[in-house]
RNA sequence: GGUCCGGUAGUUCAAUUUGGUUAGAGCGCCAGCCUGUCACGCUGGAAGUUGCGAGUUCGAGUCUCGUCCGGACCGCCA
């Protein structure tokens, strides 16, 4: 070892000893005389004195700068009354350089490498490796590590055992876009990267492994967001003979103790439940952040024969009046910010939205010369809206009204910040949809996945496949989804069953998910099970806003690593060997 | 595929509103001074294809168009 002890560790205790450190500079102070240097590694900082008596060493560290990689030798001494520095954990002692060895040179840097500077997002993804080494990022990396160590031993004691499954997979119609990976052997042919692995992990419950976990990549190819990436770690887990109740208990202990080691906070148990609907109805998402109130309140029915015709209209078609309270922002809510308002909920695919102010002269309104007041009055009663409030009114078709105002609900609270960041708010989401319809397809898509398993109730009452509930639940916390799962279809007749709603033929069953079914044939356990959004959590855990800064070598928007500039042409050698013939010319490497 | 915001020194920003002299400041960098600093201090200095390309204009960092890059969002994400 190059030290004996690391930068973060010497006390008083350790007064009088001889040490060895290594370390970068994290700051240098050059007195003319007294040099100082904060050396750093992981662990911490250590203040180390060049004396202007070790010549040698003196004209050295004269010439040391930021971020240069040092080891050396001296004594730990206290420091002199008075200039100890209460805000190091090592700051009432500091070490007298009797050796000195420059290790390594750094050159100036593209930025300092400290918590309070803004940076560019671009400047920090290019280099990496300097980023990582703020503290921000560093505990970032280490809240990722404690989440993966508390999951581990928490499921290996429930019983759980970890199973690696496939990377190269086979490609599966439904659900996200495919990275696909040319096979040299077999021409013509592609695997797949796991969007999950949900097959696998089934057949791991019919293999009798009972209780199975991972920590996972999985890998999906659409568009990014600030909690996307295209590739991404689960926590997946798969259970047998249990039903809901059993996923939630698991889930609901696994959640409790992360938060009491990690955020020393604890969790009330079980967690509350919401429908979907419900969920929609008050929240206009199905991921509500409860942190705060501000809920979506109903008020159709005042508007019947209101007077305004666009409204009356919208409800003659089956359509919704709705709105939220935003406290305390009418006072400067100038027409400007309308405006900007309306264009806002534009680009969500809305005309516009209606503004009542409930100023202290009364109600203010550009729909009041229609509807009069004594409507709006209802409409403020509704909302419990008081003196100084904003209420914002969406109108049209019931669920793109439900997520304007949904939107518009985490927008205000952000912006006036009415959230209550102290502690998470958690909740389970149950009694989703079997199917969504999607209108590009012209079919039925299962709206969780296809082997989840319908309510039989329902089924066997003949409810209408679009009213048709599912066994599938959501973990949602602070409005971000960070847990998703279902009880699975066992039998084989089901799933061929489920397979037909969703138009996808025998034959095609049989060639995308035939060992599945062929499973099904040999005694499969009733099962079911999660995989959380371990980013998404390690997100939460860490207060950050962006996938990105939990992640260590992350993509940007465009799915493009700026660090060492992947994805790349490749070359034409790589490409007969895999069969392969791209449709444009490789351009010149990349775009500049 | 679409909408919006941004791109000026190594870096964070100003100058863009209303086109007009030599594009400024903090930090960092370089040189000098400084023996108790800890965001050390003081003096001086270097540092710019204003992302790129066209256009308008007597004149463009500033206006217009295109393009590239980054970000946020819509679509997409079983």
């Amino acid at each position: 070892m190059l030290r004996t002890e690391n930068c973060g560790q010497l006390r008083v205790t350790d007064i009088g000893r001889s040490v060895q450190l290594a370390g970068w500079i994290n700051r240098s102070r050059d007195l003319g005389g007294l040099i100082f240097l904060n050396l750093r590694d992981r662990y911490g900082l250590t203040q180390v004195v060049v004396e202007p008596e070790t010549t040698e060493l003196h004209e050295l560290a004269a010439t040391l700068h930021m971020e240069d990689v040092l080891q050396l030798e001296g004594e730990v001494r206290a420091r002199p009354e008075g200039q100890a520095n209460p805000a190091m954990a090592t700051g009432e002692i500091e070490v007298r350089v009797t050796a000195l060895k420059l290790l390594n040179r750094a050159k100036p840097l593209p930025f300092l490498i400290r918590d309070d500077e803004e940076i560019s997002e671009e400047a920090r993804l290019k280099y990496r490796y300097l980023d990582l080494r703020r503290p921000r990022m560093l505990h970032n990396m280490q809240v990722r590590h404690q989440l993966s160590l508390i999951s581990r031993n928490y499921l290996s004691e429930q019983d759980f055992i970890e199973v690696e499954t496939p990377v190269l997979m086979k490609s599966t119609p439904e659900g996200a876009r495919d990275y696909l990976v040319p096979s040299r052997i077999h021409p013509g042919c592609f695997f797949a990267l796991p969007q999950s692995p949900q097959t696998y992990k089934q057949l791991l419950m019919v293999a009798g492994l009972d209780r199975y976990f991972q920590i996972v990549k999985c890998f999906r190819d659409e568009d990014l967001r600030s909690d996307r990436q295209p590739e991404f770690t689960q926590i997946d887990l798969e259970m047998s003979f249990v039903e809901e109740e059993d996923v939630f208990n698991i889930v609901e202990g696994l959640v409790k103790r992360v938060y009491r080691e990690i955020r020393q906070i604890e969790i009330p148990t079980p967690f509350p439940r919401i429908t979907w609907e419900e969920a929609l109805q008050r929240f206009g998402t199905d991921k509500p952040d409860l942190r705060f109130g501000m809920e979506i309140v109903e008020l159709s029915e005042l508007f019947q024969d209101c007077g305004f015709t666009l409204f009356e209209q919208i409800l003659a078609t089956g359509g919704v009046i709705r709105g939220i309270r935003v406290p305390g922002a009418a006072a400067d809510f100038s027409r400007k910010k309308i405006d900007a308002l309306n264009d806002y909920v534009k680009h969500l695919g809305v005309p516009g939205v209606t503004v009542i102010k409930l100023t202290p002269e009364g109600i203010n309104s550009s729909i009041a010369k229609f509807t009069g007041t004594e409507t709006l009055q209802q409409v403020a009663d509704l909302l419990q809206g008081e003196v100084g409030d904003l209420l914002i009114l969406g109108a049209g078709e019931p669920p793109l009204t439900a997520k304007v105002l949904g939107h518009l609900r985490v927008k205000f609270a952000t912006e006036l910040e009415l959230i209550d960041r102290s502690r998470p708010a958690i909740t389970w989401v149950i009694n989703f949809p079997m199917f969504d319809y999607s209108e590009e397809d012209k079919r039925l898509v299962a709206a969780h996945h296809p082997f989840t398993q319908p309510d039989k109730n329902e089924l066997e009452q003949g409810v209408p496949l679009e009213q048709l509930h599912s066994r599938a639940y959501d973990l949602v916390i602070d409005g971000y989804e960070v847990a998703g799962g279902s009880i699975r279809i066992s039998e084989r007749e089901m799933q061929e069953k489920v397979f037909e709603l969703l138009q996808i033929s025998p034959q095609e069953a049989e060639a995308k998910f035939g060992f599945l079914l062929r499973a099904f044939e040999y005694g499969v356990p009733p099962h079911g099970g999660i995989a959380f959004g371990f980013d998404r959590l390690v997100m939460l855990l860490t207060g950050e806003t962006n996938i990105k800064h939990v992640i260590a070598f992350p993509k940007t928007n465009a799915a493009y690593s700026l660090m060492d500039d992947a994805p790349t042409t490749v070359s034409q050698q790589q490409l007969e060997e895999l069969h392969i013939r791209t449709i444009e010319p490789p351009e010149s490497g990349k775009k500049e």
